[in-house]
DNA sequence: TTAGGGTTAG
């Protein structure tokens, strides 16, 4: 690139060129501001906002919309595109949907990028909704649309929709794309089907590391426990394969000796590593001082980790459960001043479950569910069905400073109880309830989804915003590591 | 000649 920008900066000016060049910056994941010397085509302005994509060149694509108002591009459907897209990848979702709503005309490319936009977001529900609208207004769809869809139906848990589109990209005999490919994986090891997942993945005539990845991670491997083999496979890559291991595998490893409780072997690691800690890194040792209890360690990550990351409200709930599990509760209430101080909200817990492809979702103390009282009078019911078979509630699992009987009622309240509840309730005893959390799943969630898959002998999977439980006979396939 | 959307991973 550096030869191309030498051969650029002694010609003249022109548009044509200066397109060109940006491409070739652009295609390097970088920008440069050379379009404010000359006068934008709608070629320049798309190149130059595929290279805005992402927060911090926010501003810079904002300058680019000015222009592209001002030159007339904005509605030229390659410009408006990116435009979107561009907004869209900076976390402004709404400002990309004005582009889109705007539009004149719209393209699968479009229509696309609005779609990734919600999904890449987590707007699970919203992606899904607009995809309806617009296939019912007849919009084009091609593998990318599926692919894409596909990621919001991962997150929704939505098995039903998954398989036709599955089956729709079957029927109509799409050549093979390992991307999309790679999302149905994706989608059925996401929704609980691992053996669909690898049936697909059986099936694929080529695979990319992504498959593999997607696969391996829906077998859960990570989270085995193999402490031992993955430390050899971390050294095999080293000394025999002769590669330079990249940040991520060293969190990997943090992560690999946290979960099995060695954590000062971990924070040692960490000190003598080549990178500055990231953030994943510091979080997954914290979830590990919580499951093993380990105080001073969990003090000592925690302070970095809220230096890095003071927004994430998960890591104050993580601190606080570490400090209530040891009943200082005086502790508890200073990180809850701290994310008071620091204005942290938390993320309201939510939970839902996919019945006859209509998802009913439940929030924290659902106070405006329509089933309320019914779900309310079945609640109790199995509560006091599970306390009869020891269940005893955690405490410690309560963020708020009150009194215990009122711990109790909170707990009740958690979406993913109700979720269960609900579908206990709805549903005959073969058929496996399939719950999904968007936050992750708290010890006394997790105590009550064991006895009830006991008690009730119901076989629940429950995935959070870490990983799955498979819930059968008391036991989950998590191994109480999560 | 030059242009827009896509998968996994704490």
């Amino acid at each position: 690139m550096g030869g191309a920008r030498n051969v650029f900066d002694k010609i003249p000016r022109g548009a044509s060129c200066v397109t060109a060049v940006i491409s070739g910056y652009a295609q390097m994941g970088s920008h440069v501001r050379l379009w404010s010397c000359i006068l934008p085509n709608e070629f320049t302005l798309a190149t130059i906002l595929t290279s805005c994509s992402g927060a911090c060149k926010l501003d810079l694509g904002r300058q680019v919309h000015s222009i592209a108002i001002k030159t007339n591009f904005e509605s030229h459907i390659f410009v408006g595109s990116s435009l979107l897209d561009m907004y869209a990848k900076s976390n402004n979702i709404l400002e990309a949907r004005k582009v889109f709503d705007f539009l004149p005309e719209r393209d699968v490319v479009s229509c696309t990028a609005i779609l990734s936009g919600y999904a890449q977001l987590g707007l699970d529900e919203e992606a899904l909704q607009l995809f309806i609208e617009l296939y019912k207004e007849g919009m084009h769809c091609n593998y990318v649309t599926f692919t894409s869809l596909l990621t919001a139906l991962s997150g929704l848990s939505a098995l039903d929709y998954g398989k036709q589109v599955h089956s729709f990209t079957y029927r109509h005999e799409l050549p093979f794309y390992v991307v999309l490919e790679n999302s149905l994986i994706d989608m059925y090891s996401k929704c609980g089907s691992l053996t669909y997942a690898r049936r697909v993945f059986n099936k694929m005539p080529e695979r990319s590391s992504v498959s593999w990845n997607t696969m391996i991670v829906g077998y859960g491997c990570s989270h085995g426990g193999l402490v031992d083999e993955g430390l050899s496979i971390f050294d095999y890559m080293i000394k025999e394969k002769g590669l330079k291991p990249e940040i991520g595998h060293y969190g990997c490893v943090v992560d690999l000796l946290g979960r099995a409780g060695r954590i000062e072997k971990a924070l040692d690691f960490i000190k003598n590593m080549p990178f500055e800690p990231t953030a994943a890194m510091w979080g997954s040792l914290l979830g590990a001082c919580r499951v093993h209890i380990n105080i001073p360690a969990g003090e000592f990550v925690a302070k970095r980790l809220l230096d890095i990351e003071p927004e994430n409200a998960g890591n104050y709930v993580i601190l606080s459960n570490i400090y209530a599990s040891a009943s200082r509760w005086q502790d508890v209430v200073d990180v809850r001043k701290l994310m008071m101080e620091k204005a942290v909200i938390k993320e309201p817990g939510r939970s839902w479950i996919n019945l006859d492809k209509v998802i009913h979702t439940f929030y924290s103390s659902d106070r405006f569910h329509p089933k309320k009282g019914e779900i309310e009078a079945k609640i109790k019911e199995i509560y006091a069905k599970i306390k009869e078979a020891g269940f005893v509630p955690d405490l410690s699992c309560v963020l708020h400073d009150v009194d215990d009987e009122q711990k109790e009622r909170m707990l009740l309240g958690h979406s993913e109880k109700l979720a269960i509840t609900f579908g206990l309730m709805g549903t005959p005893r073969s058929f496996m309830l399939r719950i999904t959390k968007n936050l992750r799943v708290c010890v006394d969630c997790h105590n009550f989804a064991k006895f009830v898959s006991m008690v009730y002998e119901r076989e629940i999977s429950l995935r959070d915003s870490n990983r799955f439980h498979l819930f059968v006979k008391g036991a989950c396939s998590c191994g109480d590591y999560w």
